[in-house]
DNA sequence: TTGTATGCGTTATCAT
DNA sequence: ATGATAACGCATACAA
């Protein structure tokens, strides 16, 4: 790589004159300026971004940590999350969690050496069961900023990007219930026992009693056989009618398994999952779901904690992002 | 932060032996040595990373350039990057292409100034459509290492991981034919105009030929409503017993399409498409696939890249990572 | 065993 | 208009 002091050495004049020259100073001739230029771009000079890093104090670098990226959902958040870092001249370190604490843990140690002036994190599945979430107060301690969005911690006082996770559940299952007249409602989900899932099956409880209908849940996180388990359900219990799956997969298989029990849908069954940008093209009928604006999250997100960074006066705040109810063909 | 400057000052000696104490050199005294872990752990020292890669003129850092991640298979690959990165000590920074060529200059230039050690590349799709590489030469040119996976481009001479697309299609195929004695077999895509498209469309065609068969593809690229093409299709050539989809989308597609026309499958129509670790949750029956070990590629990927960042005599190569034909109930 | 000096590449301050 | 020097934080060759 060209340095400035190569540069200078073939020129025969100082680095620092070099240096502004580069930078377009007043304090430099006309001339100087030319010469210098045309030889930095000859050699493709490119500033040592590292050494700017360390003179400045900052890295323009932005910490990822994700659970996973292999979930849609969190695919689309870290497209926004890169999109909006680019345009504002970040770069992304990502690392997943893999839902582990101790990766997550490790990871969030390894980069709060001066690698990142911040971090976007969704706590790890087994940090939020277990409600280990020191490690992160611990970074916020050290005075690097932190923004949990999706699932969050509430005892950790920091920004936070948010789905209104209760209330789209609860709207959903209310249409279901005014709209299409349902009465056997079924909730599917593989993710009951995390936070935002716990917030959904509340949306749903709620929709359900103010109707005074009965609830029925179907956990299926650790199961093994998702479509035989929700197959011999709906087998078993032939007068549910309506179906919200909290998740972008279980509403899928769900309509597959209502298809082989010769049910029509939406007559005999309305089906609402969630879902991400292609996810109805897998489905037929095509599913109907609540869209969670992932994309947004990423953005916002991103947004929130480079105002943090840079904003003197940044009060932490709670954003929740909006999601949108699309119905397709799974419902009437 | 907490800097050796402080920790020297504060126990009142020189800043290289407090460096030296903890590093460990056997020319410091067990006793200063335990004054200074001590503080620095009181102090929760940690040496600052962008001043060790300056010092060290490495980063210990790669460039993951990809097309997005929304793609499952990408998904994979990077969870792959990710986790090899990691076990190795290396940090990762992800840019998204978007399959814009400019998007993938922009982000091969940004950090071609120091930022990462080498490059992890798959090519977007307009680079790849245009034939316009250069600036992937031109990084090559500046002695930064550059590893292309999954698609690849010929002319430029690099290290490389990819998938025996063309045999992979080909074996399926032959599957079809051989084992489930398919005549006509349709090839569904949407990725046709890639490199890794085309190839597998060779061994397609390459099979049937052997085959005496004749070749159908319909081809999906661009076209809006996927799902009705593929049922006008199916509805238009009944005589369809055998679909390979070289995509990890379309195949699910057709196996719906194939159902709301009555067929029977595998007995009537037998399905073989791409896919990743759940696909075939996705589908009933379960689709069979071709599974191409993504994770593999990206871990692979990484091994090979820090290979040509670490060993003096590293020799230029091309790693083929075997797939498997994962067979499902989509096949007799 | 400890300390001093130097340099990584850049930029800002202070001479000339 | 140009140049010398120092500093960011760390590591190491070289003195003492």
């Amino acid at each position: 790589m060209t340095t400035l002091k190569e540069l200078a050495k073939l020129l025969n004049i100082s680095v620092s004159t070099v240096s502004k020259a580069l930078n377009d100073s007043h304090e430099i001739s006309e001339n100087t300026k030319r010469r210098v230029n045309e030889l930095a771009e000859k050699l493709n000079y490119k500033p040592n971004r590292i050494a700017q890093q360390l003179k400045n104090n900052k890295t323009k670098t932005i910490g990822v940590i994700l659970p996973t990226v292999t979930n849609p959902f969190f695919a689309e958040v870290l497209h926004g999350i890169e999109k909006t870092a680019t345009e504002n001249d970040y770069d992304i370190i990502v690392c997943l969690s893999n839902e582990s604490l101790d990766k997550e843990k490790r990871s969030l140690e390894l980069l709060s050496n001066g690698s990142v002036d911040g971090f976007l994190i969704t706590v790890a599945r087994e940090s939020q069961v277990k409600e280990k979430t020191d490690h992160i107060a611990e970074v916020l301690n050290t005075k690097i900023p932190v923004l949990m969005f999706d699932r969050v911690v509430n005892e950790i006082s920091c920004d936070k990007v948010i789905v209104n996770d209760f209330q789209l559940v609860y709207d959903a299952t209310q249409y279901l219930i005014k709209r299409e007249r349902r009465k056997n409602i079924l909730l599917v989900s593989n993710i009951e026992e995390l936070s935002v899932g716990k917030l959904r099956i509340r949306g749903y409880r709620k929709a359900l009693e103010e109707a005074g209908l009965e609830s029925n849940i179907l956990k299926l996180d650790n199961v093994k056989d998702v479509d035989k388990t929700i197959y011999e359900y709906l087998k078993g219990h032939p007068e549910t009618d309506g179906i919200i799956s909290i998740d972008h997969i279980t509403g899928i298989i769900a309509i597959n398994m209502a298809k082989n029990l010769n049910k029509a849908i939406p007559k005999d069954l309305s089906v609402i999952g969630f879902g991400y940008e292609h996810t109805n093209l897998l489905s037929s009928p095509k599913i109907s779901i609540v869209h969670q604006n992932a994309y947004n999250i990423g953005e916002m997100s991103v947004k929130l904690l480079i105002d943090n960074l840079t904003n003197e006066n940044h009060e932490l705040q709670t954003i929740v992002v909006p999601s949108e109810l699309k119905l397709s063909e799974s419902t009437q």
